[in-house]
DNA sequence: GAAAATTGATACGAACACGTATTATAGTGT
DNA sequence: ACACTATAATACGTGTTCGTATCAATTTTC
């Protein structure tokens, strides 16, 4: 009865090829998700991706600047995001060998025993997504979703550098 | 000569082929390039796309919960966001006819002007992205993701009911 | 070796995301 | 008419994002 009730309708006109609009509904479409998924283990979806990366890491030397890369951030939210974490006991940073300005963060027992659990939640959810593409049409997409998303990073880099 | 410092190598190993990791890089690194460029006029791109919405659907009577679903974002971030754009003067807020609970957000003089400026920075951006695929591959690479998005948004629903 | 430029981390503030609770209005069932 | 439920918007608190400024340490340049 209401005008604007029907939003699936105005999705499928106005963004239907639209790359922004899509890419901005897939990623808080999947953050929230995940978001509501992993909430029971007291986690955040960034939280997560922190444990991942210092648990896939572990045998390298990751400073707070190393993940802000990593997970295409600043050194600005990696300090507040390990702060909460090292309060936790999830994490705790250790000062750099050779550099003394740096420190380099380590992954606690605490937080990979999480890690392991989101990383249950995480599979099932992409497999969940994945399979709204057939096997031949997943490899062609992640092949252009791996193009644009450099694409993305390098737009981003060069206007930095403007 | 530091160990982690070849980031591009590192996303090119690790999340190449992870859905996740790449739609979050995307997503990042298309807001923050996007962020830089329209910096100028004093925008952010999320009152940009409020503005987008806002015009394109000026016709309509879009209610602030009308616009939350639009955006994929929720009533408390948009009461938020058109509090400090009714106070730019880029919105306003207008009583509903029917419904004594809602108010009708109508975009301003100085919010449409606004919006053209930054939909000329948005689309070549869009352009810029959107080349590092052939038509063909364009063709295909929305459709594939017009289809993933929803999955990620159903993904999000079902989340929520359960 | 000293000055200059760069880098790693942090502090602070503004904007945004989201959960919970609250208030006001609308619709529903009886 | 009445209670019950649902919805629209808001207030408040926590977590995240990002710009700017600052400080310490490193690297570069001369």
């Amino acid at each position: 009865m209401n005008p604007p009730s029907q939003i699936p309708e105005s999705l499928a006109n106005a963004s239907q090829k639209r790359f922004p609009l899509l890419l901005r509904s897939a990623w808080f479409g999947l953050n929230q998700s995940f978001r509501i998924r992993i909430k029971p283990l007291g986690l955040t979806p960034d939280q997560f991706t922190v444990l991942r990366w210092l648990h896939e890491k572990k045998r390298e030397c990751i400073r707070q600047s190393d993940l802000a890369q990593l997970m295409s951030s600043d050194n600005n939210t990696i300090t507040s995001i390990i702060n909460r974490m090292e309060t936790n006991g999830w994490v705790k940073r250790s000062p750099h060998i050779q550099d003394q300005r740096a420190k380099q963060l380590i992954i606690e027992e605490a937080g990979e025993a999480l890690y392991f659990k989101g990383q249950a939640v995480a599979q099932a959810l992409e497999d969940e997504i994945m399979n709204s593409l057939s096997e031949a049409e997943r490899l062609m997409y992640l092949e252009f979703m791996h193009r644009v998303t450099q694409a993305c990073l390098d737009s981003r880099d060069a206007s930095r550098r403007a």
